[in-house]
RNA sequence: AGGGGUGUAGCCAAGCGGUAAGGCACGGGACUUUGACUCCCGCAUUCGCUGGUUCGAGUCCAGCCAUCCCUG
């Protein structure tokens, strides 16, 4: 039988991925990521993680592939004024792209990794499904939502039934010893989370001071460049205002302009998102009731979901939503089947 | 030059004789496999300056300084 290679960070999830897998009695390869210069202790602890499994370990570089998938689109993103998600990308074009096709290379037949998500054939149409996690506190669903049927289908997600605190308890009593790791945070490449000094690094270019100003135009003081900036940012922004707090509302990098404002300027109805992705079908034919999420950490909010072009989605949402921003993506679930999603391109009230 | 107003933290601002509210900004923490948001904690031994009255002064009085408005 085809072993199973397990995708293995050096945290606590993945290794414990490996231990269910073994359990289960799948042939393990593991096989670490490296995507950039440092990441030397974390591929270390994967390596000892496997010795101490007894299953072979390889480290695979792609980092030439996450500069020119990831961390490129990332700082043009930023450089345009949205604000994208680096671990969605790295997701569809690294980890279930390349390390895929790498790990079926080497003759494996299955990737399997430690996100919190569930995949189920549909026996009705023979389709992969992508599903929440079990327990929703953990669920990453919404960073998966890009992922094909090929992709789906050569892929396992050991931990989507468990909750963290049975993952902790299972490295803990496998002694595992990434067993008391904290949670990773913070993007992977920028580990003290500076990103705007990353893009000026990476990009070489310094960003360009421009003017804070209030929705009708007066200059209320000045910002640091259009990249240090997302919708609904209030920390960082250094202006005081007698009224209460003040947002990003907008950011226009042609201008070189920030927009600051109250909160009720963040609340928008109306999304519109591309580079669409649908999971159950190829497509909407009709309007769809749904759960959306428009970012990361939030609950799935009622709205409809309307396929309005080839690769053009509008998602209208039951109740007004707060920031939400472009460059990151919109999830639309039905219940805990994930139905797909996009990026958000532009936002109405 | 004369008349009036105002001076409390980086900004806005309460306080009206009893021992410096609050908001914003800022700093720290929690939360978090993106960016944010949110929440929690911290943040004026001192009220433009100098004197005076008083047991006690940001609060009352005097002078000075600064600033704004009006009149010449």
């Amino acid at each position: 039988m085809s072993p199973v290679a397990v995708a293995m960070s050096g945290g606590v999830d993945s290794s414990a991925a490996a231990v269910l897998l073994g359990r289960q009695g799948y042939d393990l390869l593991g096989v670490t990521l490296r995507l950039h210069e440092c990441a030397g202790s974390e591929a270390e602890d994967a390596a000892r993680v496997a010795a101490q499994l007894g299953f072979a370990h390889h480290t695979v570089d792609l980092s030439g592939e996450f500069c020119r998938r990831v961390k490129d689109p990332f700082a043009a993103d930023y450089r345009q004024g949205r604000t994208p998600n680096p671990c969605i990308a790295c997701n569809r074009h690294i980890k279930f792209g390349a390390l895929l096709d790498r790990v079926l290379e080497l003759g494996a037949d299955r990737l399997a990794t430690g996100h919190y998500a569930r995949i189920e054939r549909d026996g009705g149409s023979g389709r992969w499904l992508l599903k929440t996690a079990l327990h929703p506190e953990k669920d990453q669903s919404y960073v998966l939502y890009c992922l094909n049927q090929h992709q789906l289908g050569h892929t396992l997600f050991p931990l989507g039934g468990l909750s963290k605190q049975e993952i902790r308890d299972l490295a803990a009593q496998s002694g595992l010893i990434t067993a008391h790791k904290g949670d990773s945070q913070d993007i992977c490449f920028i580990p003290d989370g500076d990103y705007a000094r990353f893009i000026c690094r990476y990009t070489g270019q310094n960003p360009v001071p421009g003017d804070f100003v209030s929705p009708d135009g007066r200059v209320l003081g000045q910002h640091e460049g259009v990249i240090r900036y997302t919708l609904g940012q209030r920390r960082g922004i250094g202006v005081s205002s007698a009224n209460g707090r003040l947002y990003v509302t907008d950011i226009c990098p042609a201008e070189n302009k920030v927009t600051l404002s109250g909160p009720e300027d963040l609340m928008a109805t109306t999304l519109e998102a591309t580079d669409l992705n649908f999971i159950p079908f190829d497509k909407m034919d009709k309007p769809v009731r749904v759960q959306a999420k428009s970012r990361y950490r939030q609950p799935a909010q009622p709205a409809v979901a309307e396929q309005i072009g080839p690769d053009r989605l509008r998602v209208t949402f039951d109740a007004p939503q707060r920031a939400m921003t472009p460059g990151q993506a919109v999830v639309l679930y039905d219940g805990d089947v994930v139905l797909g999603g996009g990026t958000i391109h532009s936002v109405t009230k």
